[in-house]
RNA sequence: GCUGGCGUAGCUCAGCUGGUAGAGCAUCUGAUUUGUAAUCAGAGGGUCGGGGGUUCGAAUCCCUUCGCCAGCUCCA
């Protein structure tokens, strides 16, 4: 009999009988390893522990507090889940069941849908295969012989996966009554698993087509251990608490209302301060990078969408047309074909470009009735839009300039982590993109070109590119960990010539120049509404709807406290004076409950010495100081607009 | 658009198997004159999302429509 030469990760080489299982070599290592490993990774690829070893190659045992680790015992998890179903649902078919960044799911075929009940009933009697520590045992079937097998249990849709997927001589693994299609690894049993808890039941369909079987999906999550799971709970109640659309309402930043239709956002006073500020520093900063603003027209004749290629591309997601005086009108859904017909409306030479037109363009795209979400998906939306006409020599660092905005934008909203996305189009499908072969080429690689140049990791995604061309969609990631996806870059070689574009070169003759669309913000109710979460409504001081209050102890101090206000007005901080009759106390509640970063305490005190307790919202009581010391140090704090306070 | 859940006062919610609505907060009025996260009392406020139906009788049952929530699909 052969040996096979294993490498421990710390280097040593040990030689073992060929056929050894992967547990048999951890308990040669040590009986503590044996007794915590839940998956193997030989020569990089992830076995079961129980696999047997056939070749030589570096070994490492995988314990809980590993990533790789960690999707594994949450895949195990779902088939827990799918064995727990079936024995109490035995109606149920299961269709697949992978684990996700969170957890994991598993999708059911079942005419009755699962109930909330049901999902206590689910988590209870898994648990008890836990207790009985049920094993995750893996089988081999020939295909012919598996499918024959899965179509006598009756799992139509396991078959209609062998049947596409399966090798001539497939893997499955059994746990109690379950038996899944499956490619492992898995835990050697379901005794591992130490923490897990079902979450919802929601609708999905059959491998994602929307005409195929409805099915059922059980949400749940797994952690190694209890307080990882609690910790996970109590950030989702976190994210909760930060949800826009319940703090919209308790700061009354913002609504949508029945009666004026879906998707469309009405900005309060409050709100709309805030967005006052957003657009003004952003106002600014277009203007100091050499961008011209512009305005164009909410409606617009249809054969413009037509030449642009809208019409047809993007019909599904444009609003009707109407009817005016025998000819349509459409509202717009993009801000480009305006910004061309600028650039269009006198003859453009070299000299003038690049020319960079930037709108804060309202839009309004008709999104299917159930994809809307408050503010992050919307049907009428305000866009950061800009577009850049320039000579194909000028893309790269016209693509670099809209890079570094964006970097500019995440500083000064107090955003500290993103991800980049190239996105290039689908080889397999030439057909969906408008443009040659060698443009979309050259445009990719001035894209990535420019990237690399900057030393920025992004990742390469290949068939998420738009129609017109590839993009650099950069996402941000917020104060709680989830990424967003604002800023676009997009190329487009399509519109120019759509158009017919031009510009006089240095030759004297006429040439097409080339379009970037940029959007950094993405859209100012997306960007309101994740900054909303990000800052939990405590936006910084420079964004806050109200930026002190000014709360008098009594009744005597009235006359002194509007004075103090007064005095901050003047020098334009958002000032407000709480003159209700109530106690100190609750004005103070309510004032911290709305987040205003000031409270400005005046009682007799104060008003004997002309000065302010002042009590931040974030540190409490900081003591008196002079009014007009107070008065200075808020408007400077204001005009250095921090992201952080 | 699809699957499932939901829609009761400005907000958050209660209202068992059908018998024409209730709490807390908010609002208003009065008392209280307040020193760093909720003072007390009283009052007003709802055609129970809209429309249609079943029934002697509907917030409750059925149909339909609009909207919301979770997810799917989609997202230029």
């Amino acid at each position: 009999m052969s040996n096979v030469q294993i490498t421990l990760p710390d280097g040593s080489v040990r030689e073992y009988p060929k056929g050894i299982t992967a547990l048999e070599v951890a308990r040669s290592i040590g009986p503590r390893l044996a007794a915590e490993a839940l998956v193997a990774k030989l020569d990089g690829r992830l076995i079961d522990l129980s696999a047997p070893i056939e070749q030589s190659g570096p070994i490492q045992f995988l314990t809980p507090g590993s990533a790789e680790a960690l999707e594994v015992y949450r895949h195990s998890c779902a088939h827990l889940l799918a064995a727990a179903v079936l024995e109490l649902f035995p109606d149920a078919h299961p269709g697949v069941g992978p684990p996700t960044e969170t957890g994991f799911y598993y999708d059911f075929y079942r005419e009755k849908p699962f109930t909330e009940d049901d999902l206590r009933r689910l988590e209870a009697k898994m648990a008890e295969l836990v207790k009985a520590d049920v094993p995750n045992e893996r089988v081999y079937f020939s295909k012919e012989e598996g499918l024959k097998l899965f179509a006598e249990m009756g799992e139509f849709l396991k078959c209609e996966l062998i049947e596409e997927k399966a090798e001539p001589v497939f893997s499955a693994y059994r746990t109690g009554k379950f038996l899944d299609f499956c490619r492992g690894p898995h835990i050697p049993s379901m005794g591992r698993i130490k923490a897990f808890k079902l979450l919802s039941v929601a609708g999905a369909h059959w491998k994602g087509d929307e005409h195929s079987y409805p099915l059922q999906r059980i949400y749940g999550t797994a952690f190694f251990t209890q307080e990882e799971l609690d910790a996970y709970l109590r950030q989702v109640e976190e994210a909760k608490k930060r949800d826009h659309r319940r703090l919209g309402k308790e700061l009354d930043l913002f609504s949508i209302q029945e009666d004026a239709g879906a998707g469309l956002i009405f900005w309060h006073p409050k709100g709309g301060i805030v967005r006052k500020e957003i657009e003004d520093w952003l106002r600014e900063e277009l203007l100091a990078r050499g961008y011209d603003l512009v305005f164009t027209p909410h409606v617009m004749r249809l054969h413009l969408w037509e030449t642009s290629g809208h019409a047809n591309w993007y019909r599904e997601n444009m609003f009707g047309a109407m009817e005016v005086e025998n000819d349509r009108y459409q509202v717009k859904p993009m801000n480009c074909p305006g910004h061309i017909l600028i650039y269009k409306s006198r003859v453009r030479s070299y000299r003038e470009l690049p020319m960079r037109l930037a709108e804060l363009g309202t839009v309004y795209r008709f999104e299917r009735s159930g994809v809307m979400h408050g503010l992050l998906r919307v049907r009428g939306f305000t866009q950061d839009d800009a577009h850049i006409f320039c000579m194909p020599e000028q893309v790269e660092s016209e693509v670099q300039g809209c890079v570094e905005f964006a970097f500019a934008v995440l500083k000064q909203f107090g955003f500290d982590r993103y991800q980049v996305e190239l996105s290039a189009r689908d080889p397999q499908r030439p057909g969906d993109y408008s443009g040659t072969a060698e443009e979309w080429e050259r445009a990719e690689g001035a894209l990535m070109n420019t990237l690399k140049g900057m030393d920025i990791p992004f990742k390469y995604m290949p068939g998420e590119a738009v129609f017109y061309g590839p993009k650099i969609d950069l996402k941000l990631v917020d104060a709680i960990g989830r990424p967003w996806q604002l800023t676009t870059v997009q190329f487009d070689f399509t519109l120019p010539r759509r158009f017919g574009l031009e510009y006089i070169g240095p030759d004297g003759h006429s040439h097409t120049p080339v379009m970037v669309h940029r959007a950094l913000l993405g859209s100012i109710e997306r960007f309101f509404g994740v900054l909303i979460e990000h800052y939990a409504g405590a936006f910084p001081l420079w964004l806050a709807p109200v930026q002190a209050v000014v709360l008098p102890v009594s009744e005597k101090h009235l006359a002194y406290a509007s004075e103090v206000a007064d005095r901050l007005s003047t020098a334009k901080v958002r000032v407000q004076l709480d003159d209700r009759n109530e106690k100190l106390n609750a004005r103070i509640r309510d004032a911290q409950l709305q987040k205003v970063p000031f409270m400005l305490v005046v009682g007799d005190r104060e008003a004997a010495s002309r000065s302010v307790a002042v009590r931040r919202r974030d540190m409490g009581d900081v003591g008196v100081r002079p009014l007009v010391e107070v008065v200075d140090w808020v408007r400077e704090l204001i005009d250095k607009r921090t992201a952080t306070w």
